[in-house]
Order: C-alpha cells, then sequence, then structure tokens
DNA sequence: TTGTCTGCAAACTATTTGCACCGAG
DNA sequence: CTCGGTGCAAATAGTTTGCAGACAA
C-alpha cells in the first residue's frame, strides 16, 4: 500500500477529508525524498499551485505525523525537518551534524541496542522517532570532524 | 574537578570572564540536577537575585554548550531543555515521552552500539547528543504507553 | 583602565490561531 | 446541503540582538 493509500484511508477513517493542499504536500514529500523545513516544503508547493498556504503546510504536515507517515526533528541548526517515512514502516536516522545528511538505519540493525536497553532499564525505544547524531564517514575524511 | 573549576578554567582559558550572573546559572543548574527549561532556569535564578536577565541566561546557557558542560533537546511538548552533563562527562539519555524522566545511560553501555553504527556505516556517534526516546518501565506499568 | 558582560527593550522567526468563506463528500 | 478545510492576517512564544552603561581583570 503505497503512502497515498495509507494516508487517504487514515482521513477518512476519522472523518477527515482529502483536499488537494493535502495531496500536493505529501507529492512534495515524495519528490523530496529526504527531510525538509516547514518553508522548503511551502516553497516547493508554491512553485506548483501559488494557492497553498503556510499555515495549511503546518497543519497538514502535524496531522501526517499523528498518522505516522511523517516524523519531525531537529538538527543542530535549530530547524525544524520533516521526514516522510514511507512504506518501509519504522527505522532510525543517523544525523551528520556536518553536512546535515540523514541515513536511515532498519530496524533490525536498530533491534540488538533496544533489547538491551530494554533488557537493563526495562525502557521500550521507539525506534521510529530515534535520531542519533555524529560525523558521517565522508564528512570524517574531509577532516570537518574536529 | 568540579563542573565550577572546569567551567571558570574554560572561561579564562577563552578570555571570557567569570560573573555573578554566570555563577548563578551554573548554581541553579547543579541543584536542578535535571533538565530544564531556559525559562525555569530563569525562574529560580530570580527567585534568589532579581537581578538576572532572560537574555543573560541564553547567553551563558549557550556558552556552557560550548564548553560540553550542558547539551540541550527538545522533549515532545515542543520546549527546549537544558541539561548539566557534570563531571561525569559524555553518557546518553533515554527519554520518556510519558512523563519526560531523563535517565543517564553510560558511554560503556552504549558502546557495542557505537561500534556497530562505525562498523557497518562509518558513522561516529556523538553519545554526549544521544537524545533516546521512548516509555520508561514506570508507565509502561501505569498503561500509559498507548 | 580596558574591553567584556549585562539589562533593557526591540526585533525576529517559526509556528499557531480566529474567522469568514469555500468546497469535498 | 453540511461542516470540515482553507487563506488571510493577526497573535503568540521562544529566542536573539543592538546598545549604552556596569564591572571583572
Amino acid at each position: 500500500m503505497s503512502c497515498e493509500e495509507t494516508f487517504i484511508r487514515q482521513l477518512r477513517a476519522r472523518g477527515f477529508r482529502l483536499t488537494p493542499q493535502r495531496e500536493m504536500v505529501l507529492k512534495v514529500l515524495h519528490q523530496i525524498e529526504g527531510y525538509a523545513t516547514a518553508d522548503e516544503i511551502y516553497q516547493r508547493v508554491h512553485e506548483i499551485t501559488s494557492s497553498v498556504d503556510i499555515s495549511t503546510v503546518y497543519r497538514t504536515l502535524e496531522l501526517l505525523q499523528e498518522f505516522d507517515l511523517v516524523i519531525s526533528m531537529e538538527l543542530d541548526d535549530g530547524h525544524r525537518r520533516y521526514v516522510l517515512l514511507g512504506v518501509h514502516g519504522a527505522h532510525s536516522h543517523l544525523q551528520c551534524r556536518c553536512c546535515g545528511k540523514l541515513i536511515g538505519v532498519s530496524a533490525e540493525e536498530i533491534e540488538p541496542f533496544v533489547e538491551q536497553m530494554r533488557a537493563t532499564h526495562g525502557f521500550e525505544v521507539d525506534i521510529g522517532h530515534l535520531m542519533i547524531p555524529g560525523v558521517c564517514q565522508a564528512c570524517q575524511e574531509a577532516g570537518k570532524d574536529a
């Protein structure tokens, strides 16, 4: 099932409506295939149709987060970014503090760690919202990790 | 070496000055022994001396972060919190999305995971800034994790 | 003395909200 | 036809900044 189908089903299930604006935001998130700020998403949407307001973008992003289709997090620059989780389900992200790049890490890969936290602290890790800060290989090699 | 000593040394080393306001913010962070918003810290400082401005609190917190004595992160409520790292050095935090509680996790405990990310992605994890979201044992038992 | 630090107030920016009209179902 | 959704504009909240005077070194 595609993201769009999931979105429509979730909307219907809760009595919400599918509007062109909401479709547009989801489409742009697909195009971006990464993370973007609310404003960047707004700009992209605006290139296509000028009749979408920034407040609608925010409202749609909030909706998408409720449906677990999107997560948001704050990078070191203090700007909130939104990421489409896609149909692959929950996974975590490595976040490079130098170049800002996001690298996906599968749930299976994280599982041993999750199990460890469960065993030693009784803590249930939320993989989908786990952002792991650090420095990616490329930036290390470029010597930017000083 | 205590936090205060470290702070003073770092200040001196960079030509900064030790002012009563800066001492006060650090002292309050010690008292709190946890995380607090800039405003909460400001309130606490204000109870003692009314002559400290919120902007000074922000400026001091920024300084403390540069010195790696404090880290900040955003909880789900959208408010930025500041945590004194203390003399124990870098460690990570489990963050409960229900009660907001922070649980410290030692660097040794995280090390296997760090090693795994290094091996499979060439990614160097920044333990000190790692916030692990999820649900703590108490909240799970209270059934608040729904 | 010197140049950093502070308090104050104003500026900023990202995000949220109230409201009347619009349009999906 | 209904009522949820939207654009607009104004409000909000947290944080930052410019500046003149205060004060640590």
